[in-house]
DNA sequence: TAACAAAAACGTCGTTATGACACTTAGATA
DNA sequence: TATCTAAGTGTCATAACGACGTTTTTGTTA
């Protein structure tokens, strides 16, 4: 039994995926990557393990992680590079194993995985980038990626994407990037204001070579209001 | 590792759920319900696990099954009355068991459990007369309920749950049921009239003792081409 | 310092969806 | 023939939606 964790982020481009490239000395070519995951302890339960298990490969703590779902085919681990790395690592490498995935977003710029011992292993990586992944990780991935989609579609989210102070053209574009769509400027801001779910601050961006955008933040409490009565005809 | 079944129906007046009665020869005052579930066996995924597990308690096949979640307390198994049980009936009674939840919607009047080797231990329970279960049972149940719910706010759901035929009134009443509040009778038609997933049927209700409903049957290609856009702005 | 480039900010209008609300109709039964 | 019961139907005011272009503010460049 074991549990994988998708953690998405946003750099105000695009939308990223924090992954662990399993031997970080290897021709890029070869690079094999998978999602943060492990084995989990028996006096633990999966929610734990993932938070424990996203800790100590990452050094992430202290998010809100959502279950995805369990994985459970009978092939997913034996690729030949993965019964290779199973034999490597584990003591029980022919053990079948199903994983429970996690799912968690995150503020990108707040959380740089390129420090101290995670340096060479932990990164970022663009979803749209990813064509394939250790074991069955992209599935999960894709899993994931379309319960974010799906998510969004019933409820305004994204919001752990973004730092504290936010512009509206932030959310928007990534907004965007997750619906994978354009959304109109105009009938963005004024849903996003009408929901009042975003809240104007007297600041404004500086130094760019523009008109400055005003930063907003998010209000907890009218999202929490929403939530409750189920977000009644959100969508885009 | 276990999976458990969530199997809901529609009597056309209240929301039920598959259980089955431990002990069925004892007193109804100590009466243990649970869900079918049982541990499932290596050389199978969870979705084929939950599909015979079903089967086997239950005789239903060839449904849709949903996986709900994992569910994976350190004590979903240490109620006295539980551990009694699994002492009588396991192998490894003190095992750790995760589990991971199905949930499906059948017709109910389609299917009768109560026939054959299955007549003493499986019946139909409302679920709002259910309060308590074995194992952590009453959580997934409640898990479960709560999934139903949530989809019903973004799609049309709960067409499994009637017959092929059957009139607007009934699926009103069931969609009443699900939400747990009421729904206005002539907005509920408009709606479902205009989204072009019932088709009337030249077909009416006889013999009842006021002016007869017409049947309709659902339109799956409308319903999957809605499905497709994502039931953008579907809600009560 | 004037012109320019770049993204932010803003409003309208026609269409569609929504929620609230009450009477008429068809068939069975007494 | 009267009565009962649930089915079936329409309107209106309000809110949400999608589509669409121009002006504003800043920094940079000529």
């Amino acid at each position: 039994m074991s549990v994988d964790c998708v953690i998405f982020g946003f750099d105000f481009e695009k939308l990223k995926v924090l992954v662990i490239q399993d031997e970080p000395n290897e021709a890029p070519s070869k690079a094999r990557f998978s999602l943060p995951g492990d084995l989990i302890y028996d006096d633990e339960t999966l929610d734990q393990a993932a938070a424990r298990v996203l800790k100590e490969l990452t050094g992430l703590e202290n998010i809100f992680l959502e279950q995805l779902g369990a994985f459970s085919s009978l092939d997913r681990l034996s690729k030949p590079a993965d019964k290779e790395w199973l034999i490597m690592m584990r003591e029980q490498p022919e053990m079948r194993v199903i994983t429970v995935a996690y799912f968690a977003l995150v503020n990108l710029n707040a959380f740089n995985p390129m420090v101290a011992k995670f340096a060479k292993a932990v990164s970022w990586k663009p979803v749209d980038e990813i064509d394939s992944m250790a074991f069955d990780h992209f599935d999960i991935l894709q899993k994931a990626h379309q319960q974010l989609q799906s998510k969004l579609k019933i409820q305004p989210i994204g919001f752990n994407l973004l730092p504290e102070k936010f512009t509206l053209s932030q959310l928007h574009k990534l907004d965007e990037v997750i619906a994978g769509k354009e959304l109109d400027k105009r009938n963005f801001r004024r849903k996003m204001i009408k929901l009042k779910i975003v809240e104007k601050l007297d600041e404004k961006q500086k130094g760019v070579p523009h008109k400055p955008s005003s930063f907003y933040h998010f209000n907890v409490e009218n999202y929490q209001k929403l939530a409750e009565t189920g977000f009644d005809n959100f969508g885009f």
